[in-house]
RNA sequence: CGCGGGGUGGAGCAGCUCGGUAGCUCGUCGGGCUCAUAACCCGAAGGUCGCAGGUUCAAAUCCUGCCCCCGCCA
């Protein structure tokens, strides 16, 4: 048994929920429940960013104060998260009390380190970005290249925190934990970034007052880094409850390669200037394309996840965003590409295995599901299927795991039409065929579920199994023989019925 | 410019570390089955593994050069 600390980002709440939020979640949350089945202690974290000069903006505009602004939003991805089946065991929204504790704590401690100094900017900032650039990053005319509105020029008291001193240490802690960052070639940008020379960046404003007040200078409000970055923290007690922080930190953040620089940079910097241990490891991914296109609000291009949902279930939609984009690249979400997941996979795969092997038992089983043999031609591909499902897991690769897991369904097929139980005598043989198809989906059920919980418990269920898939633990539970005979099988309705675009 | 990743049958990927029958899913075609959600199973077609050289008995895999795509550059 051993802790598991899992993060997604927090989301800005200028923004509903989205495709790309859900897609971030959902393999976080079947990492989660992976870690869950082979016994780890999981404490699985998402939640809100709420502070900020785009929020303050978005409150005026809305005609409501922030903290009103934050609240009505805030609920938005609970309740998304809640109709996604996502299993996270908190939710910090950067309003709360004990995050401003927190942040408080570490901004102190880091300013008592000697890495927070008092300076002055002058810069192009683009409020839209919350972001200053440099002329080169700009297009003529000062725009914003993502925005393309004009900058502003401002110039303000900031306190920076002394990035530049951590080349060293960071290289050194890099050297020292191959592997942090996943995939590979994410880690090798962010060495490349710490090698060509680190950039003091500022932490503080006096321009805005929707903030954490510095607990030395409260003139000054706390800038997104040490505010946002800070929940993995303050969200397990940092500044609030050190045993319980202790039990958890470090974490495993899953983050998208947008915001890798300011993971896999500043924060371990931060932390080691707190006196903190860096994170256990990082795992970025890509975006979700939508038909090709970043997903944005210009080009009215932004998928409702919830909207899917009614179309395929959940964890149709579930299924689909784990097993469609290998975690790491960029994915293409297209309907085209929802629906034939579903219909190849989790319908002529998966429910129709459990559908006709149900017939059988049911006619010529009298519905009582025999037990398994113990040298089953199919317990080599059961064994094969959970070896490779769980160490595809343990890289934080769904899409290969789930690949993997489906192997021994399409095994389960091929092993029916060898056996062609249908044609058969009720007898030994029969029993016995049968027996090894309710035991491989007895297995796939439990290594599914991360992916598809609900269909998982109701295949169990259907085998005739007591109690709950999420309570199962591996890998005994994937052991060949489990299914032990004499249990009453259902058929029920199809668990996925078919879709046409 | 620099650093990094990639170019494999129609689509999406694996293989490349440690050279030696080019694998998987989807799609297409043919056959089988009819227990099953017109699902399932078997088989086949389809790739000179970006291009050009080199090393080797042998290269998708190693080396060199070039072309193209993408990521990062605070």
């Amino acid at each position: 048994m051993s802790n598991y600390f899992l993060t997604t980002p927090i989301y800005y709440v200028t923004a509903k929920p989205h495709l790309g939020h859900a897609y971030t979640t959902i393999v976080g949350d079947a990492l989660a429940r992976w870690h869950r089945l082979l016994g780890d202690d999981v404490h699985f974290l998402t939640g809100t960013d709420e502070h900020g000069q785009k929020v303050q903006q978005a409150a005026e505009a809305a005609g409501q104060s922030p903290q009103d602004f934050t609240d009505s939003i805030a609920p938005l991805y609970q309740q998304a998260w809640q109709q996604l089946n996502i299993s996270n065991d908190d939710f910090i929204r950067t309003t709360e009390e004990r995050h401003k504790i927190g942040v408080a704590e570490l901004l102190q401690r880091c300013y008592d380190a000697g890495d927070i100094e008092l300076g002055i900017y002058k810069g192009k900032y683009c409020i839209a970005c919350e972001e200053y650039y440099t002329d080169d990053e700009l297009d003529p005319g000062d725009l914003c290249r993502i925005h393309h509105t004009p900058v502003e020029n401002v110039e303000e008291e900031n306190y920076f925190f002394k990035l530049s001193r951590f080349q060293d240490r960071l290289l050194d802690w890099y050297a020292a934990h191959p592997g942090a960052i996943v995939p590979e070639f994410r880690g090798n940008e962010a060495l490349g970034l710490i090698r060509g020379g680190l950039r003091d960046f500022s932490v503080s404003r006096t321009s805005i007052t929707w903030g954490i007040p510095l607990p030395w200078d409260a003139a000054h409000v706390a800038y997104v880094w040490f505010d946002a970055l800070a929940n993995y923290l303050t969200a397990v007690g940092f500044g609030t409850d050190s045993d319980r922080f202790d039990r958890w930190w470090p974490a495993h953040h899953l983050i998208g390669k947008d915001i890798s620089r300011h993971h896999c940079v500043y924060w371990p910097a931060m932390l080691m200037s707190a006196g903190i241990e860096p994170p256990a490891g990082w795992a970025v991914g890509g975006w979700l394309l939508v038909g090709g296109e970043k997903m944005s609000k210009t080009t009215g291009n932004v998928v409702n996840p919830l909207d899917l949902v009614a179309d395929v279930g959940v964890d149709g939609f579930r299924y689909y965003i784990l097993a469609d984009t290998p975690y790491g690249n960029d994915g293409d979400f297209t309907y085209e590409g929802l629906i034939g997941r579903y219909n190849a996979d989790l319908a002529n795969n998966f429910g129709n295995l459990l559908a006709r092997v149900a017939t059988v038992v049911g006619k010529k089983c009298d519905g009582i599901g025999p037990a398994p043999r113990a040298d089953s031609p199919l317990a080599a591909a059961a064994a094969t299927a959970y070896e490779a499902t769980a160490a595809a897991w343990a890289e934080s690769a769904p899409s290969r795991a789930l690949d993997a897991t489906w192997g021994l369904i399409r095994a389960t097929n091929s092993h029916l039409e060898a056996n062609e139980p249908w044609k058969a005598e009720p007898g030994a043989h029969l029993d016995a065929v049968m027996g090894d198809a309710l035991e491989a989906l007895r297995i796939v059920a439990i290594l599914a579920s991360p992916a598809v919980p609900d269909t998982s418990q109701v295949v169990w269920e259907r085998l005739g199994l007591p109690g709950r898939v999420e309570d199962q633990r591996l890998p005994a539970a994937a052991a060949w023989g489990g299914y032990p005979g004499g249990l009453t099988v259902t058929k029920g309705e199809s668990l996925f019925p078919r879709r046409t675009v």
